[in-house]
DNA sequence: CTTCTTGCAAATAATTTGCACTCCA
DNA sequence: TGGAGTGCAAATTATTTGCAAGAAG
């Protein structure tokens, strides 16, 4: 794989980004940098990075496919009122990926794991009788 | 919510299903039954049951949302190499679960746990030194 | 050099929206 | 009936592809 400006500059915005990034999102990160950067150049060389396993791909349920680098993966906790995400902090799958290798043969890359909830913000809302014209 | 012939061929559909499915695919399966279903009408009525939690929403990476019935919700172990897909039994996230509620303050709906690797197959292929011409 | 990459524009795919008409409750 | 729900077509959004020109090894 041939080192250029513009994947260097990719892998750094998402190294420097605490949270997963969509194409869109580090495309525009990068618009300062690198005006003449394409969109097209940078969808190919993120799935290009997923398939060397340099990044890893989450879709947060809806349908936008963000990255984040592999060795920084982690899980989420998303409101569904709010939208909000909460990071989760250590990651309780060794124990099961060692039984399922076991099990099926497969040799496990990667998973994904994303949880979803109410914040207590939005428990709170949704209790309160529709107090301002909310539906 | 109102009780239409669309709104219960599309769960049926979802309830015979064995695997997720796209909207796509649920509008296609009904083609038969229903020839003037719209597209539409099946990705405003996924999206409305997603939010009464009748279903539940999974990307396997890509970006294409698939749905599936809520109380059969399952995990998959999804091939990188051919995209076969494994459903696994159980799922051991309940524990997590309970600890995050406690720590976070937030009531947990759903998660979405599915994990990448190579099949035995597959791996199999990527030992042998390129046989035939795959790049 | 020569092959891998990029930029650009055009093509696809996936999903959403506006609106007039239909059909449950 | 009256409003929630539907169908259709058009609009968005997300992503992919073809190809000529550019740069890395």
């Amino acid at each position: 794989m041939k080192n250029t400006r513009q994947r260097a500059a990719i892998l750094r915005v998402l190294d420097e980004s605490a949270e997963p990034l969509s194409a869109e999102e580090v495309h525009s990160r990068l618009h300062g940098e690198e005006p003449s950067l394409a969109l097209s150049t940078v969808y190919r060389n993120l799935e290009r990075f997923c398939s060397e396993n340099l990044l890893h791909r989450d879709t947060f349920g809806d349908g936008v496919v963000r990255y984040s680098p592999a060795r920084r993966h982690g899980h989420y906790l998303i409101c569904t009122g709010c939208d909000a995400r909460v990071r989760i902090d250590g990651c309780p799958l060794a124990a099961l990926e060692e039984g399922l290798e076991r099990d099926t043969g497969f040799s496990i890359e990667s998973h994904s794991l994303t949880l979803y909830g109410k914040c207590p913000r939005c428990m709170e809302r949704e209790k309160h009788p529709e107090k301002s014209g909310e539906k």
